[in-house]
DNA sequence: GTCATAACTGACTAACTAGTCGTTTTTGGG
DNA sequence: CCCAAAAACGACTAGTTAGTCAGTTATGAC
């Protein structure tokens, strides 16, 4: 009876879904390219709609204001960041070998990629606010999550979970933070490329840093 | 000639000076606070005079705009800091302690001042906008070189600059990027007590980085 | 082709905000 | 006490911006 059950192929308003697709991906794109420029607060709806092409109208048809808009941003990225981790990171048969694949993957999404870090750094920063963005909170700790996870199944969940996030927090935080200092204080140099040269001494750092902050269950995990 | 070549004791417009400072720093202070619930952007020259109690053109008189009370308030906070691992991180005996004691400084200063927490973070976050706010940039490089001096003399000088740039990027973010994630993620937990039971995890992490990082110079580093 | 609906438009409004400036208060010297 | 200069004040202006809405164009079903 319905038009929907008859049969798989189910190709109705097929260019409309493609019309509506396309104009969000020009909002979202635009938003990330102005956010990067000018930071979340100080980009008007204006400047959006300008650099995506669009009218005003437009952007309140898709979002309903511009915290909508950075949440999906965002969301967006992480799911990305978080997929290729899940991906590239299940089967991995140490620590030493995860922790080595979790940062290469940082340095080679980051890498030719400038907005989608700032959009990461401003939307942390955000979260440290009283009044703060509300959806953003969710992808970070999804992320974190992410990370926590891999860990835990390559060592065979021999953690307890405070101790698992707060790993999580120091590899997450490691890579993020010597990337914020390294851009700024780095002339001229290829920030990646001194990352990635020094990612042999990050790994090992943090391998050593699980076996320091857990000094009860160094055996257990299985390293050295 | 001059009234203030005469004598060592020069008390003119003693009140008034007094005055002035304290009004600066109603203002400095209703605007750090204003600025961890609402963020540099959104935080409005209304929002700052108002919560400071003084008139609007009063904040006109002592600052050009909110742009250059932002530069004084970091500048005053990295200076303080900066004093801080001076006083206490010369003169230390070899590099362990000395990490040691710029964590435990990072640790003490930002318990309970979680406004400078964010002014750091925010500061940081800004710096990556193309559209950067101007002055702000220096503090964080003083801070990063005060750093790097520490840790060139206490090894005795034997790294080159970009390699001990490196370093002090690795030790700055470190500590900034754990803490920002540690804040998000562990709900009712005292993060400082989490950071500092993981202090020892933390300075043998950046100890063994250092000598991951620069294997050629290993041997004379002298550790281990 | 025709009609209904989805998508898009941009001029408009109401609210807000940075910065100004003439006025008032406080301070210090005499 | 008196005056000049410094400091503080807050009403006002000119410019900006979020969000709306009546109207227009594109799409798909028939």
């Amino acid at each position: 009876m319905t038009e929907k059950s008859a049969k798989g192929k189910v190709k109705p308003k097929q260019r409309q879904r493609r019309r509506v697709k396309a104009t969000r991906l020009k909002l979202l794109n635009a938003a990330r390219d102005m956010f990067a420029e000018k930071g979340f607060d100080s980009t008007t709806i204006d400047d959006i709609t300008e650099r995506a092409d669009v009218g005003k109208g437009t952007f309140y048809y898709h979002f309903t204001d511009k915290q909508d808009l950075i949440a999906e941003l965002i969301k967006r990225m992480m799911d990305e960041l978080i997929e290729t981790m899940d991906t590239r990171g299940e089967d991995t048969p140490d620590l030493l070998t995860l922790l080595d694949t979790i940062v290469k993957i940082h340095i080679d999404f980051f890498r030719n990629r400038w907005e989608d870090f700032v959009l990461y750094f401003q939307g942390l920063a955000g979260l440290k606010l009283q009044e703060s963005y509300s959806g953003l909170e969710e992808p970070f700790l999804t992320y974190l999550e992410s990370i926590e996870n891999l860990v835990d199944s390559v060592i065979k969940r021999r953690l307890p979970a405070p101790l698992l996030r707060r790993f999580g927090c120091a590899v997450a935080g490691f890579v993020s933070g010597y990337y914020s200092f390294a851009v700024i204080s780095t002339e001229d140099e290829d920030v990646d490329k001194a990352l990635m040269e020094m990612r042999g001494a990050f790994v090992s750092s943090l391998t050593r840093f699980i076996n320091e902050a857990l000094p009860a269950e160094k055996a257990k995990v299985g390293l050295e």
